[in-house]
DNA sequence: ATATATAATTAGGCTTACCTAAAATAATTT
DNA sequence: AAATTATTTTAGGTAAGCCTAATTATATAT
């Protein structure tokens, strides 16, 4: 049996391990969690012993095979609850994570298992985050930061790289929703701020800070 | 804030209350939340601390409003869950239980107010028990058991007055559904057992035992 | 009413998951 | 390299919910 704090710690973990390096700081489990460094550092070793985790004094913390798995799994289900919520609840996409961040600890496999095919398996959860198989296995994506393109492309919005309330408030209140095509007008270089049309009609100004958290595709497929 | 245990505490308790007398017994308790009654002792004088029981040593708890309020909520938002877990994911009525048991505790007041819109506001769970309003309030329920009834009546079965997976796995396997019409040709007198009609088609013979669990309703509205 | 059985409470402990303060280790500056 | 700063660990504690064993109340039977 995993505990909620367990399911917790290494679902942290996962996400640092995503972004960062190969191995998880005490401080920055302690800043994710919200608790203090002294109780990382106890609960690691509690959970090293269960080989959850491998950890070394002083050197950090790194996800075991089995580590992985569960955290996938946590993740996988936080993801299906959010679309869920979103589809059939018709909640926001700035309304769900809270909610999910309850339901993704409901301990049932052929719950998990259904609420996929009422779903009809999605592939990403509101957000773009792609969702993983009952395996943990991930679909590969190939989006990358708006900002990483240049003048004349047309793109697909498909997902956010920052999750933050006010970031997708943000988007909707600018009205820019996943699926949208983006045509780049220009780009100022002095700071990086885009012109581009949205959906071939409404012509917008986007900040740098906005381009680097919008993940696009190249509009073919 | 109401803890896991607080909650599971209060809705034994009304649980209890709802058969049982006016006073609620440690060990009734206990034995319902497979705790000892040293447990239920300590936690019974923290809750009446926090006015959600009053207690009186040896004389056992009663819940408050405020305990009662608590109390149907879960309840209300368990049986919501096994609509959902029923109607929405094909699951049967003898495998929702344990799934709402842990759903039950997921907290958002919103959530709940859309999944019962998601469920088109459904007045009873899949066994027939009356859904309460989100201000606590329960829908007078008129069944009773097949029991009571006599020869020559003709009668709707909308309950069960027994929730084990034992019993409706019973009902499962003899093809007996809420809804289903019952038309009462004998009544055994030695053994109380019933023969009847399912559906003015399939002729069964109901044990007391059988019958005094199902709860019907006149034939008519 | 007294003895016996049943139920409830108290006392003392345990585990989980957290905390603060102090000590030790590692990383940075000068 | 020494000194300073930052990070991590250790030591000692706390609160929530549970436990067993012992004690006290209550209910039942004689």
């Amino acid at each position: 049996m995993t505990s909620l704090a367990e399911e917790n710690y290494l679902k942290a973990i996962y996400k640092i391990h995503e972004k960062g390096g190969v191995t998880v700081s005490t401080s920055a489990l302690a800043d994710s969690l919200n608790v203090s460094a002294a109780s990382v550092t106890d609960f690691v070793k509690k959970i090293a012993l269960k080989k959850l985790v491998t950890y070394q004094k002083s050197k950090g913390v790194k996800l075991t095979e089995q580590g992985r798995k569960i955290a996938v799994n946590i993740i996988r289900k936080h993801r299906l609850w959010e679309v869920w919520l979103v589809t059939k609840l018709n909640f926001k996409w700035d309304e769900v994570h809270e909610i999910a961040e309850q339901l993704e600890h409901v301990v049932s496999d052929e719950l998990i298992e259904q609420l996929d095919r009422h779903l009809n398996y999605p592939a990403t959860d509101p957000h773009g985050d792609v969702i993983p198989d009952a395996k943990g296995f991930f679909a590969k994506k190939i989006s990358k930061p708006l900002l990483d393109c240049s003048v004349g492309m047309r793109v697909k919005f498909i997902g956010v790289a920052e999750h933050s309330n006010s970031f997708l408030q943000y988007l909707t209140k600018n009205n820019l929703q996943l699926g949208d095509t983006i045509l780049i007008e220009t780009i100022e270089e002095f700071d990086s701020s885009f012109k581009v049309i949205i959906n071939e009609s409404e012509r917008k100004l986007l900040t740098k800070e906005v381009v680097k958290n919008l993940l696009v595709v190249d509009e073919k497929s």
